[in-house]
DNA sequence: TATATTACTTGCAAAATGCAAGTCGATTTC
DNA sequence: GAAATCGACTTGCATTTTGCAAGTAATATA
């Protein structure tokens, strides 16, 4: 398991780093924000394909750092499900500038696009009605 | 030399992570970004310390990939300066979504809170303001 | 009761990161 | 103008992180 998170310095950038400046936590995110998946099963499934193990060890950590929490699923008991907290809903605004910088310099899916085209029309907007979607999810 | 990048996905929150989804690379945007730091010397006193191998690699990668640009340094040949590309300029919403949001989950430097107060009052002219001081620079 | 799902764990290989020391050309000092 | 210093790396090796493939254990389905 990835060890204990020590500070680098008191950069907010630095420090939002040492929780998720790797290749795989903001994916997982981006997944329980804009992809409605809840699960480890749907998350593994992601066409960029993360590894079991640093799957697991990623939900940990992400937890452990206050972003997602793991809660029993609503239909059947052999599943957990994953849902965003604040801290991570907070990242909303993130990722959608994200998207927006990578709209600008790749080619990217339609799906994708549809967000980018919702987030330079009304960006505030966009992210308020997610932000609205996920708080309902975490009951 | 960390190798070839091959995209993953064609999502751009991935491929956005392909290329600066690390430890390092957006602390040497931001070093270029808001500390008005050139220099590979300026970068290796950081108190984040990044090794200096990492840092020779890092910046190599942020080049091939088109975010920062080495040219002669105005002073001394035994320099190098280094500055952001409009590519690398562009990213300037995305760091300062990033320090807002390690802004109200960390205890951060007044440095930092100074970029923050700025930021939250007027994030436009924030933006503008870096994105033409930063332009100037490319000469 | 047998097979399949789901969420992991484990063992090992490969890649990335980190540390300390060394190189090499440009500048500064004596 | 030779010697020390500076600045930007390179190199070798240890540690950590990532990745792959296979296995396990608790539900759930047939």
């Amino acid at each position: 398991m990835t060890k204990k998170i020590n500070k680098r310095s008191d950069c907010p950038i630095s420090c939002s780093l040492d929780i998720w400046g790797n290749k795989w936590s903001l994916l997982i995110i981006r997944n329980l924000m804009f992809k409605n998946m809840h699960t480890y099963g749907e998350f593994l499934k992601t066409p960029e394909k993360i590894a079991t193990n640093i799957l697991a060890d990623r939900l940990i950590s992400l937890e452990r750092a206050g972003l997602i929490s793991k809660e029993e699923h609503p239909e059947s008991r052999a599943k957990f499900f994953y849902t965003l907290t604040q801290k991570g809903i907070d990242l909303l605004p993130v990722m959608v500038e994200i998207t927006l910088w990578g709209n600008k310099y790749f080619e990217i899916s339609r799906e994708a696009k549809a967000i980018v085209k919702h987030a330079k029309h009304d960006k505030e907007g966009l992210i308020n009605s997610f932000s609205a979607q996920l708080k309902k999810l975490r009951a």
